[in-house]
RNA sequence: GCGGCGGUCGUCUAGCCUGGACUAGGACGCCGGCCUGCCAAGCCGGAGAUCCCGGGUUCAAAUCCCGGCCGCCGCACCA
């Protein structure tokens, strides 16, 4: 047998084709994985659960896009990923190591190197024979290092594209048109399924990092005033089995704890552990979605991050994670308060509104003062000044206005005395039906690779010596295998019969004749299909067959004219008793 | 990127230290045929490996040396 279950998987995977690394006969690249035919069907079985669970139960809130993976370097200014992923770097040249080069000089020298050149940074190290702090050997030049893999957008250089690292900026840039779309309510979340590429320094660990992989994942917006959006989130948490999550604070790391402690998700986000309550149901929501793909609730957790541990963009990460065989715990989903910051950078970079109306209930009068100025004797006394002058009033605090002018009988602006008598002071009411403001986000952020890796490492088991992978019906790549017991000729005729029924009805199927049924049966259960439809002589004296459970190994007769809804219901998780008594 | 270990049929591996009888062996899997009345049975036949890539040493390299690529582990990095 394997070493361990991580070997196991891995050597499955490749055998039976889940997935392998790419570019194999060109001696492999790290951290790109290839789908094989069964890996593509979990993924889209994954997704599509994924799509359920967090679209589809909440279509009323939530809605999917998709953009473009390649965007204008702009995108990336503005989100914040360039200045955050480009790394001054430089190396040892005798021990390797490498130091962030504007740390090493600020540390070192006392000089701001912040903001500074590439070339600026290495003559500051040339110039004071900065050393490795390590061993004392020389230092590289400085080099930037920058996980964004660069592009350039049609035939000119200057124009420069990245991949996005995240499918997050799709959603942010297209807001204010899904928004529109969506007639403009709030709650809003948009969900995005894609392709992201992030050119890691040394990916390892097979599938569980990976240069190019895809993201799930929902930017969640809501108005930061009502974070409840009423009472809709109780309501949603209604309808889910479990309030209780187990997590791990930063507090608790402080204190000494190393073990995740279980919560209300109400009780912790009225106690602040969770800063703002749909990142809590979101959590709640990721829980459920991981524990349907066969992971029990004991071997996942909430992990908070420190500050210094999280993104650019979150005030409040956590990362679910999953507890796998080699690896322990590895980060499956992130869930990270990303407050109001991409809308606004995006807001400044693109010179755009991004805010949201909202409309009050009642609209509230207020009563303000006025002032009101000469504009006639303005412009005469002053001319080409008078631009100015007027901008200048405009901008002035009104209330700060109306005293100096009360003190000392005029407002000076730009230089220039605006008497008492040329400025009116009225007081009007003004309706405010609402207000603008920019919307906060919460998001659930998942890995599908990951997920598809957690899923084969959890559904691995090993029953008499046999593996069998049990993974939750719904998502296992095949849905039904149909085998005639013996190559008899009746026999096989009747299996094909049904073979064909089953795929003509939107199953996914697998026909095998070959070699004993011992055989066939075990290399089925090793790629987890959950039900086999065994054709025998009795089906051709009473039009039955057997339906085989791959967990259990356990068989009950159905008739054949039922076959089809035997298996539907089967799938969505009859047991075999339920099925025998249904359609036997 | 550094250090350690490794890379041989589809998969897992033997051989490598001690170079030559290796036409690279085995198991499982795969393909064809036979057999088979329900859980990896058996029989017959077959295909499948430029021994990761490149260079060097040698009369001779899977085997020794150098470089590269890839993998695993540790360090560093990880929005």
């Amino acid at each position: 047998m394997h070493e361990d279950r991580h070997e196991a998987v891995m050597e499955l995977a490749k055998r039976r084709g889940f997935f392998w690394q790419s570019y194999e006969i060109y001696g492999g690249v790290a951290g790109f994985y290839d789908l094989g035919p069964l890996g593509v069907r979990l993924k889209d079985k994954i997704i599509s659960l994924w799509r359920e669970f967090f679209i589809k139960k909440h279509s009323n809130i939530v809605v999917e896009i998709e953009t473009p993976i390649i965007a204008p370097s702009k995108v990336f200014e503005a989100s914040g990923h360039l200045e955050h992923f480009t790394d001054p770097i430089v190396e040892c040249m005798k021990c390797g190591r490498k130091f962030r080069a504007d740390h090493l000089i600020e540390e070192k020298l006392g000089i701001k190197a912040e903001g500074l050149s590439v070339e600026e940074m290495t003559n500051i190290i040339r110039e004071h024979d900065l050393r490795c702090p390590v061993c004392g050997g020389p230092l590289s030049e400085v080099k930037l290092f920058n996980l964004l893999f660069k592009t350039t957008i049609g035939p000119y250089s200057s124009n420069i594209g990245y991949l996005r690292p995240e499918t997050a900026q799709g959603m942010f840039v297209a807001f204010k048109r899904v928004y529109e779309v969506s007639r403009k309510r709030l709650p809003l979340g948009i969900a995005q399924i894609g392709r992201v590429a992030r050119n890691e320094i040394s990916p390892r660990q097979g599938m569980l990092r990976l240069r190019e992989f895809t993201i799930a994942e929902i930017e969640f917006f809501f108005d930061p005033e009502e974070p409840f959006s009423n009472d809709l989130i109780s309501e949603l948490m209604d309808r889910l089995p479990r309030r209780k999550i187990r997590v791990l604070t930063v507090d608790a790391k402080k204190n000494g704890e190393e073990k995740p402690f279980e919560v209300d998700v109400e009780e912790a986000i009225r106690d602040k552990i969770i800063l703002t309550p749909w990142l809590g149901y979101w959590m709640l929501v990721a829980q459920e979605f991981m524990h349907a793909l066969g992971i029990g609730y004991s071997d996942m957790y909430f992990d908070e991050k420190a500050p210094e541990e999280r993104a650019h963009y979150s005030a409040q990460t956590f990362d679910q994670l999953v507890h796998v065989s080699r690896y322990g715990w590895i980060e499956v989903s992130g869930h990270s308060y990303r407050t109001d910051y991409d809308l606004s950078r995006h807001m400044k970079y693109s010179g755009q509104d991004l805010r949201v109306f909202k409309q009050y209930r009642e609209p509230i009068i207020v009563k303000k003062k006025q002032l009101i100025w000469d504009k006639a004797w303005i412009g005469r006394t002053f001319k080409s000044r008078a631009k100015t002058i007027f901008e200048e009033l405009a901008r002035l605090n009104v209330e700060e206005a109306i005293k100096e002018l009360e003190e000392k009988g005029y407002i000076e602006v730009a230089g220039a005395r605006i008497p008492r008598d040329k400025i009116t002071v009225v007081e009007r009411e003004e309706k405010i039906t609402g207000k603008r403001f920019i919307p906060h986000v919460a998001e659930p952020s998942f890995g599908v690779e990951r997920i598809l890796y957690v899923v084969l490492d959890h559904a691995y088991t090993v029953k008499d010596g046999r593996v069998v992978l049990r993974l939750p019906r719904r998502i296992a790549p095949i849905d039904v295998a149909v085998f005639p017991l013996v190559k008899d000729a009746q026999i096989v005729k009747l299996a094909k019969k049904l073979w064909i029924e089953l795929m003509n009805n939107g199953f996914y199927t697998l026909y095998d004749e070959e070699d004993s049924i011992g055989r066939r049966y075990a290399r089925i259960d090793e790629i987890g299909v959950p039900a086999a439809i065994t054709v025998d002589y009795q089906s051709l004296e009473d039009s039955t067959v057997t339906l085989r459970d791959r967990d259990t190994w356990d068989q009950v007769r159905i008739h054949i004219d039922k076959v089809v809804e035997a298996v539907r219901d089967f799938i969505n998780g009859a047991s075999l008793n339920d099925i025998g008594q249904r359609y036997g």
